[in-house]
DNA sequence: GAGTTTGAAACT
DNA sequence: CAGTTTCAAACTC
């Protein structure tokens, strides 16, 4: 999935540019198994990846970014400046990118974090120069939408290390990071004209992330791209695939304010590349960063070649963070709407969906801090949640740029605040669709704060489809077009809402959820493997945790990635209230298990289709043929590296067949007798429709106190004088049948009939 | 619904 | 790594 807030998307500056060294990163080392373990919103080093942003499909969703050739001379970094998403919004800043992390900050004041995150990496930090250079960033999801920071077109670079062949061309140069490993992509070149060109391939350059300048940025928001997943077999050092779809930010006012877009290396050390489906973000610890995470593509052995990037997981990281300053923010969003004009702040998201402008939302920002929760169906931790930060105002920075800005016909304040994504990472299982539920229409989101956090599942997104059309207004969570994944997770502030699993995405306004209460649901990640009907989302049973407070394994809810939500437990801390706890508990179990969070349920060796339990289960006692076992609980058989004793869990155990008899049977009589009762009741539903149309119509249903017994009595004198009369004229059999039903039939009527006119003449008395 | 059984998770 | 304890779900009555 592509996470882009709408304001990031807005911020990006145009010229992204000579991110050094992306490929170069040394780090990364790419994983050959498929499975790997997940990193959650913890620091696990996942570390370095692939940073590919482009998923699956193609997308024809682009926005245009145009830079503008604002250059912050304080900032080493390239400097960025106004950005336009879909022509929708305008956002000027200056931008650097630091080596460190991999990441794009976008930052208005501040300096330093990305530079001083460089430094302790131990990276000295390089700014980058990106004059005619532009960042291609592909996004995640099936229809991948890729992200297209364009640079100013001129051709020249200094300090910028190139490409051999990339010089030559007078062609805009891209810089293309994925992080899926989809090809389909279209590409999308965004000229600087604001307009978008198709990209060639051969215009793809890999983006590299300088190492010189530590970029000081003043600017609050930073747009920082963790994340990278790796499709299998995907080589850090692979360059950009030639085909990728664009999203091309344009950038329309010089006037904005700068803001400085950072990528930078990470800082771990230890770099794990991701396989392909999987991602791991950790959250953010600093408020002010935006951090783009996309959804690994479904597997692929994708020829998609991808920007190796390193990406930083760090625990503490957050996702996607997207500071500014609430009431001063410096930065504000012209749209290209026309009809909307000043605005009390609020966060615009354009959702990627066929064209970002359509899909766009503008949120108002609230002021309340609430939080909800929302869980995103199909993958671990499908939630994303917006979280009020405190920090974002010491960044506030007021520019005149700004205040300019705001007069655009359209403005939009990119959220007060800081807004962070916190993305759990977990493979990417196998793709499954989950339709999502619309949104209820009492959702409402509105945040103003200063800081949002948003996290947003990380996972199997390809797997998950909500319908974030359905959205309230404020809310933008598109899913990417062409069927794509999601395409955007931007959810306004405070409010973290979980997606039920069933396909339902549910946002709740503060108001009408406190934050203590946030209302939260469950879903089940779809284990790996299993069809779209075996994944077929099933709401989970609430837990009973007395003793764990829902922060171990123990509990479903937590070993699910999932918030707890109208369970039973006692003491539980697996909620937004307790979310320090919780984070710390998620880091203890990587410690112990890093796969702690991975589906147990997995494709077995390789070559085999089956599905296996990936450590296999140690039964005793149960013969693997009850609940107990996992292998039967997820209704597979036990493999070779179960440890279990006495099992009948395999396929030729009679007991298992015998089992599996009886559970089917019960199941088709389980079916056999709901089928019945639905016909039965269609039955007597239609029967009284059709049979007492006018009583039914009416005021009540006809009396069924006309069929006495006396009726009943003389319907069948009725229906004997027929027989009678049939048998003394000698009727055949058939025929005497058929007069006897229309007897009958006849009978009926009057019934009806009388009924009819008793009723009325009944209400016509009481009347 | 209470109590028992079970096996994964956590702990030593 | 093995043994033990803890825990919550599955199961039984």
């Amino acid at each position: 999935m592509d996470v882009v807030s709408p304001e990031l998307n807005s911020h990006l500056p145009d010229e992204i540019m000579d991110i050094e060294a992306i490929e170069d990163v040394p780090h990364s080392q790419s994983e050959p198994s498929d499975d790997i373990s997940v990193p959650m919103e913890t620091d696990t080093p996942v570390a370095a990846e692939n940073l590919s942003l482009c998923s699956s499909s193609s997308t024809e969703f682009t926005q245009n970014l145009t830079t503008s050739t604002t250059t912050d001379s304080t900032f080493n970094s390239l400097t960025g400046t106004s950005v336009s998403t879909s022509g929708l919004q305008k956002l000027t800043a200056p931008f650097t990118i630091s080596p460190a992390n991999h990441q794009i900050i976008l930052n208005k004041l501040a300096s330093s974090q990305a530079t001083e995150a460089a430094k302790s990496a131990g990276i000295q930090p390089q700014v980058i120069k990106q004059e005619g250079q532009k960042l291609l960033v592909t996004t995640i999801g099936k229809s991948g939408q890729p992200i297209v920071l364009q640079l100013p077109q001129t051709a020249s670079k200094p300090g910028i290390s190139q490409m051999p062949g990339d010089a030559k061309s007078q062609t805009p140069q891209f810089k293309v990071v994925t992080i899926s490993g989809r090809s389909e992509l279209k590409p999308v070149v965004g000229s600087a004209g604001n307009q978008v060109a198709t990209l060639q391939a051969q215009q793809l350059k890999t983006v590299q992330i300088s190492k010189k300048t530590p970029t000081s940025s003043a600017a609050p928001i930073k747009f920082i791209i963790t994340k990278t997943v790796n499709s299998k077999g995907l080589s850090p050092q692979t360059s950009v695939s030639p085909v990728i779809a664009g999203r091309v930010l344009t950038q329309n006012s010089p006037v904005m304010p700068p803001r400085t877009i950072t990528l930078s290396e990470p800082h771990n050390t230890s770099i794990q590349s991701i396989p392909g489906k999987k991602i791991a973000i950790s959250p953010l610890k600093t408020p002010s960063k935006v951090t783009v995470v996309s959804v690994a593509s479904p597997t692929s052995n994708s020829s998609q070649k991808s920007v190796a990037l390193p990406v930083n997981v760090a625990l503490s990281q957050q996702i996607l963070t997207v500071q500014q300053p609430a009431s001063v923010s410096p930065v504000k969003v012209a749209t290209g709407q026309t009809t909307a004009q000043n605005i009390k702040p609020v966060q615009s998201v354009s959702v990627g969906g066929v064209s970002g402008s359509q899909f766009k939302t503008i949120i108002p920002l609230a002021s309340q801090p609430n939080v909800q929760q929302i869980q995103v169906p199909g993958s671990r931790f499908h939630y994303v949640r917006l979280v009020t930060a405190t920090t974002a105002s010491s960044t506030v920075q007021p520019s005149g740029a700004s205040t300019s800005s705001i007069q655009t016909a359209k403005p939009v304040v990119v959220g007060a605040g800081t807004v962070r994504m916190s993305v759990p990472i977990v493979p990417a299982q196998t793709i499954k669709q989950v339709a999502p539920k619309p949104l209820t229409p009492a959702t409402v989101v509105t945040t103003t704060q200063t800081q949002q956090r948003l996290i947003m599942p990380a996972t199997p997104l390809p797997q998950i489809q909500p319908n974030f059309t359905n959205l309230p207004p404020g809310t933008v969570l598109a899913p990417a077009p062409g069927g794509g994944n999601m395409g955007y997770a931007v959810v306004p502030a405070q409010y973290v809402t979980q997606i039920q699993q069933p396909p339902f995405v549910t946002l709740a306004s503060s108001s009408s959820f406190p934050p203590s209460a946030g209302v939260q649901s469950q879903s089940r990640l779809p284990l790996n493997g299993m069809t779209a009907a075996e994944t077929t989302p099933r709401p989970r049973k609430p837990c009973n945790c007395t003793k764990s407070q829902c922060l171990k394994l123990y509990c479903d809810c937590f070993a699910n990635g999932e918030f707890c939500n109208n369970c039973n437990c006692n003491n539980c801390f697996n909620n937004l209230e307790h979310e320090t706890e919780r984070l710390k508990a998620i880091k203890t179990c990587l410690d112990r298990n890093p796969e702690a969070f991975k589906p147990k349920i997995g494709k077995g060796k390789e070559g085999e289709s089956d599905r296996r339990h990936s450590k296999g289960c140690n039964c005793k006692r149960s013969g693997c043929l009850k609940n107990y076992c996992e292998c039967y609980e997820a209704k597979i058989m036990c493999s070779s590296i179960c440890k279990c004793i006495g099992c009948k869990n395999f396929e030729e155990s009679p007991e298992r067949k015998t089992l599996m008899h009886l559970a089917d049977a019960a199941e088709v009589r389980v079916q056999q007798q709901t089928a019945a009762k639905t016909k039965l009741s269609s039955q007597i539903s239609d029967l009284l429709t059709r049979t007492t149309p006018v009583l039914t119509s009416g005021a009540g249903r006809l009396p069924y106190t006309f069929v006495t017994k006396e009726v009943l009595e003389a319907t069948c004198e009725c229906l004997l004088e027929q027989a009678k009369k049939a048998e003394q004229t000698h009727q055949p059999q058939a025929e005497a049948e058929r007069l006897i039903l229309e007897e009958f039939g006849h009978c009926l009527m009057r019934i009806i009939s009388s009924a009819g006119k008793a009723k009325a003449d009944c209400a016509s008395i009481n009347c």
